[in-house]
DNA sequence: TCAGTATACGACCGATTCTGTCGGCATTTC
DNA sequence: GAAATGCCGACAGAATCGGTCGTATACTGA
């Protein structure tokens, strides 16, 4: 529960290899997949999906490929997430949906609502460009706090 | 992905319907159950195992049932899900398993802890009182903030 | 123009996980 | 001792997920 699904785990994974790879126009679905022992043709799906959600940019023929649609700042965990795996709920009936089908309007929604929107909201504050930077040097001078507020 | 099982959710309106009523000595899994429209038999189980992790009390016999063993303030909704559950990963291989199965050392998961981390923080901040108050004043005086720290 | 490389997309199946049920046993109260 | 209740393991149906296949389409370069 509460866990990615490899589908967004080979999309973030494929992200940070385009981000790190800036200098090459394309890469193509096969060249990360094996860069990372990924099913090819999976992750050639999860790359389409990027794709038709704005995230990247693909190039068919030969030396074709995939590249990011904008700056590695730019696209955040969640959209990745978001494009593969559809809308963010931590519960099976968030009232995006049709109402809670268990009886009496099931209150424990409402206080989870919050703790989706905060989950949400860390994963919108982290950027590809933040995977990126995993090498921390031991005086931690490069890591970045942020405060994210939950309201209950 | 990245959504609580159905078992934690009931576990949760469970501890919630408990905290809400103090009074009696003890309410059976049927009782919780019909209060919400949820399979007896499966609830009877999720509240066996949150007794075996210490988060209520049983009393077998007639007139038995459950009780909190703690105050509502005392039980994190953390502590829940992980007893429902089990240990609480945002991703299939986190350093706590054996290492990535996927080849070379894949960088993304040290980011991710981070991010798994902040997440269980945010559950560990709620309480199962938290829950119950979820009628809120209009003017929202009762609302209470909580800063979560990310570090990446 | 043709061959090769690459993306695009839908269908499908096997594996895993989740949900829920059943049956039997233990414990307490009346 | 009977009724109510918790305790526990096994299991079946359903849903989701992971991965594959086949085919169509698009672009490149010789």
């Amino acid at each position: 529960m509460l866990k990615l699904t490899k589908k967004a785990d080979y999309g973030l994974m494929a992200l940070k290899y385009l981000a790190e790879h800036p200098e090459t126009p394309a890469l193509s679905a096969k060249d990360v997949a094996d860069a990372y022992g990924i099913p090819a043709q999976l992750l050639a799906k999860i790359l389409q999906l990027l794709t038709r959600n704005g995230l990247l940019r693909s190039h068919a023929g030969m030396n074709g490929g995939y590249e990011l649609a904008r700056d590695a700042r730019e696209i955040s965990a969640y959209e990745v997430i978001h494009a593969i795996d559809g809308p963010f709920f931590i519960t099976s009936c968030t009232k995006g949906d049709k109402n809670c089908d268990l009886t009496p309007s099931c209150t424990i929604k409402e206080p989870l609502a919050r703790v989706n929107d905060t989950i949400a909201g860390v994963l919108k504050s982290i950027s590809i460009q933040d995977l990126t930077e995993h090498e921390q040097p031991a005086g931690r001078a490069a890591e970045a706090n942020r405060l994210v507020t939950l309201t209950l």
